[in-house]
DNA sequence: CACCCGTGGTA
DNA sequence: TTACCAAGGGT
C-alpha cells in the first residue's frame, strides 16, 4: 500500500540514514542478525565496537558455533542481558545444524531460532533479504502511534491494531517494503525520538495525527520506571563480571566480595547457573561455560 | 500476561 | 540527582 507517509519518508530516509556498518552493502545477513540481537534495549553507540569485533572474529556463524558458549559471554561485555550472548551462540549452533551454516531467509525459520522473536525475525527478513515484513519495535509504535493514532505513546502491550497498522502501511514491492521499514525505525530513532522529538525536521509533519491534535501529553497509565540498584540483575551484573574479567575459574571467594548480602548472592549465583551463563566446577571454582 | 533479564547515557 | 530510556524475548 501507498499513503501520504510513504513517499515523505522513504526520500527522508535517503538522505538522513546513518552510515551504520550492518548496513552497508558488504554487509552479511549473519552481521545483520547480529545487529539485531545485539540492539535489543541497548543503543547503537554502544553496539558498535562490540559488533565489528565480534563480526572480525566469527564473520560466519560456523565460526561462532565452534567455540564454548563462554567466549560468546565474554566477548558480550557490557552490553547487558547476556543470556542474549548465550542464545546467539545457539542460534550459530542451530544455523550449523538446520541451515548448514547460512542464516535462514523465512521468518518461520528465523521465528524458530533461539533469542529471535517476532521483531527480530521481521527485522532480518527485511534487512537482510529484502522481503516485505510488518517490523514492530518500539520506534516503529511510537512513529505510528503519533502520526496514525494521534497519541504520544503507544500502549504499554503491542496490540493487533498495531500490527495490522503496521501492514496496512506496508508498500506492495518486497524490497520497497524493506526500505520503508529501516525507513521509519530511523525515523523514530533520529526525530520522532521519545523525549523530544524533532518535530521541525519531520518529513510527515503535515500529516501528523499527534502535531494536528496539539501534541496532547500522554495521559495512560504511568509508564514503568524500573530501579536498577539493589536488585538482583546488578547482583547478577557484579558476579558475572568478575568471570567475565577473569583469565580462567574463579575461586567462590572472589564472587562473594562483589556483594554483601549472601542471601540475594546466593540467589544470583544460582539462577545464573540455571540460565548457563555460569559453570559451577567440580573443585569448587566458578567459570564461564565451555 | 506480568514480570524478569544489564548497562550506561541523558535531561 | 533521579528517572527515563535504548532495534525485545522468554516464561
Amino acid at each position: 500500500m501507498s499513503t501520504a507517509y510513504t513517499e515523505p519518508i522513504l526520500d527522508w530516509y535517503d538522505e538522513h540514514a546513518r552510515d551504520l556498518p550492518w548496513r552497508a552493502a558488504d554487509s552479511t545477513p549473519w552481521g545483520v542478525l547480529v545487529s539485531e540481537i545485539m540492539l535489543q534495549q541497548t543503543p547503537v553507540a554502544r553496539v558498535l565496537p562490540v559488533w565489528r569485533e565480534w563480526l572480525e572474529r566469527w564473520p560466519a556463524p560456523a565460526a561462532l558455533a565452534a567455540e564454548p558458549s563462554g567466549e560468546a559471554v565474554r566477548a558480550w561485555g557490557r552490553l547487558g542481558y547476556p543470556r542474549r550472548a548465550l542464545r546467539l551462540h545457539a542460534g550459530a549452533v542451530a544455523i550449523v545444524e538446520r541451515h548448514g551454516g547460512d542464516v535462514p531467509s523465512s521468518h518461520e525459520d528465523l521465528l524458530a531460532l533461539p533469542g529471535i522473536g517476532a521483531y527480530t525475525a521481521a527485522a532480518v527478513a527485511s534487512f537482510a533479504y529484502r522481503q516485505r515484513h510488518a517490523v514492530l519495535d518500539t520506534n516503529v509504535r511510537r512513529v505510528l502511534a503519533r502520526l496514525c493514532s494521534g497519541e504520544e505513546y503507544p500502549p504499554k502491550a503491542q496490540t493487533k491494531a498495531e500490527v495490522r497498522l503496521a501492514e496496512s502501511l506496508l508498500p506492495l514491492d518486497p524490497p520497497t517494503a524493506a526500505r520503508w521499514s529501516v525507513a521509519v525505525m530511523e525515523l523514530g530513532a533520529l526525530v520522532c525520538t521519545a523525549r523530544t522529538p524533532r518535530c521541525v525536521d519531520c518529513p510527515v509533519i503535515a500529516q501528523c495525527a499527534w502535531q494536528h491534535a496539539g501534541r496532547p501529553a500522554y495521559d495512560g497509565p504511568p509508564r514503568r520506571g524500573q530501579t536498577y540498584a539493589g536488585t538482583d540483575r546488578q547482583c547478577r551484573g557484579r558476579l558475572l563480571a568478575v568471570l567475565r574479567d577473569a583469565e580462567g575459574p574463579v575461586e567462590k571467594p572472589a564472587l562473594d566480595v562483589v556483594w554483601s548480602d549472601p542471601v540475594q548472592r546466593e540467589r544470583a549465583l544460582d539462577a545464573l547457573v540455571a540460565d548457563g551463563l555460569v559453570d559451577p566446577l567440580e573443585d569448587g571454582r566458578y567459570a564461564l561455560p565451555s
